[in-house]
DNA sequence: CCTATTCTTTCAAATTTCTTACAAATCTAT
DNA sequence: ATAGATTTGTAAGAAATTTGAAAGAATAGG
């Protein structure tokens, strides 16, 4: 999961990203509306984590700019006490929820995962897939019992295709979601394709996996 | 992607196209508002980038007139530094983004970029033609939950015919928006043809599809 | 420093896309 | 109505693209 980090507290902003990550999502920063604009109209991000108070222009106006479909970055905004207007029309705009300063790192990690549930039907509980059992708080993917050992990438993958079910994700969708990157022109690699075949080959000494399939010219897809 | 450049600064529209060919978009030029609004009436164009600033009338009005579902363009505003309200009625009015004078051609291909990513991503959900489902995000065609499997080509000359159903579709028009190059003149090749008769053929396996009409002399039809 | 993971490179296999040639259908002008 | 012209449909196969697979190099993490 990608997070921007909108704050112009820098010593925050690093609090934030340093707990984030170790909660293991991918973390970007933006300490001016601009700066910020600019990241969102770019890139593909889950979550925008919006501190109200910047110094260039009202964060508001970043939530209004970017109404997107489907894969829109789940807003949260952060507000000062006190601001509790600009919070009510932070959730009329369409932000998704809202934390006060100061807040608990865990409470915002708690906020946030409510949201994903939400917004991106990430199931809270274990899911079947197949003949598979995915449990995503502990990362573990299970066929009677027995763990599938995936690595890390290949879980998040599998996760992600997963979150995302019946939609064909482009290899550079996953490849900006799950490596936080945005891809540049004309790099042509196929990991993400040796990825796939390695996730299809664990999986497949278990049961046939004829749900994670392959979209001919454009990506990757699980249907069920 | 075709662009209509409207703007009535030659030097600048010029600049415009120029980077803009360079990037793979097909563009032409409008330097009045009454040439825009004629061109936007007879073609489809993927990007309209608006100057507000024009010499003959409010720019706005060109957003304002009515379009077709699904098959407006993407309307991006250019401003001068200080017509903000003029922004904030544009965004008002439907347009999908805008971008302050001066600016940077790589700001203006970014933005059209996340524009188009959202903008033509086409309907969230899943659409009823003839005893056929078409699911956008899926890529998928299915008919009692069989699946019509379809290339890429077909799925996306279906998919371009009813986005824009009721309304004829030239082959010029399919081959510059699905293939997104110029039909060179004289270029005489039936592959659109072809792909029709293929995304025909594997439909009425299930059932017939009166719907996916030719238009003798003219092209192709989505009729529902 | 060692090991597991991730990424790159290479090539074969599968599939799609386009071209070509011709048949069938429709239109036009006598 | 009919011949000729134009337009569309169909088939087969060549060319191009895309994916799968294997092996090994680079990298990161303990």
């Amino acid at each position: 999961m990608n997070v921007l980090i909108v704050e112009d507290e820098k010593s925050l902003s690093d609090e934030i990203v340093v707990f984030l990550k170790s909660e293991g999502y991918l973390c970007e920063q933006a300490f001016t509306g601009a700066d910020a604009s600019e990241k969102i109209a770019i890139n593909l991000y889950d979550f925008v984590l919006l501190d109200l108070g910047l110094p260039d222009c009202d964060g508001l106006d970043i939530i209004n700019n970017d109404r997107a479909w489907g894969s829109e970055p789940a807003f949260i905004i952060i507000t000062a006490r006190g601001e509790v207007q600009d919070k009510v029309k932070g959730l009329d705009l369409g932000a998704d929820d809202y934390i006060a300063k100061p807040f608990a790192l865990t409470e915002l990690a708690a906020r946030m995962q409510a949201v994903g549930r939400r917004k991106f039907k990430i199931p809270g509980q274990d899911m079947n897939v197949g003949e598979f059992v995915i449990e995503f708080q502990s990362r573990k993917v299970t066929h009677n019992d027995n763990e599938v050992l995936l690595t890390r990438k290949e879980f998040d993958l599998l996760n992600y295709l997963v979150i995302n079910r019946n939609k064909v994700l482009t290899r550079q969708q996953l490849y900006e979601h799950i490596w936080g990157n945005i891809l540049e022109d004309q790099y042509d690699s196929n990991f993400i394709d040796v990825h796939i075949k390695n996730v299809r080959r664990k999986l497949n000494e278990f049961a046939s996996t004829p749900w994670l399939e392959t979209v001919r010219g454009i990506g990757y897809r699980v249907s069920f």
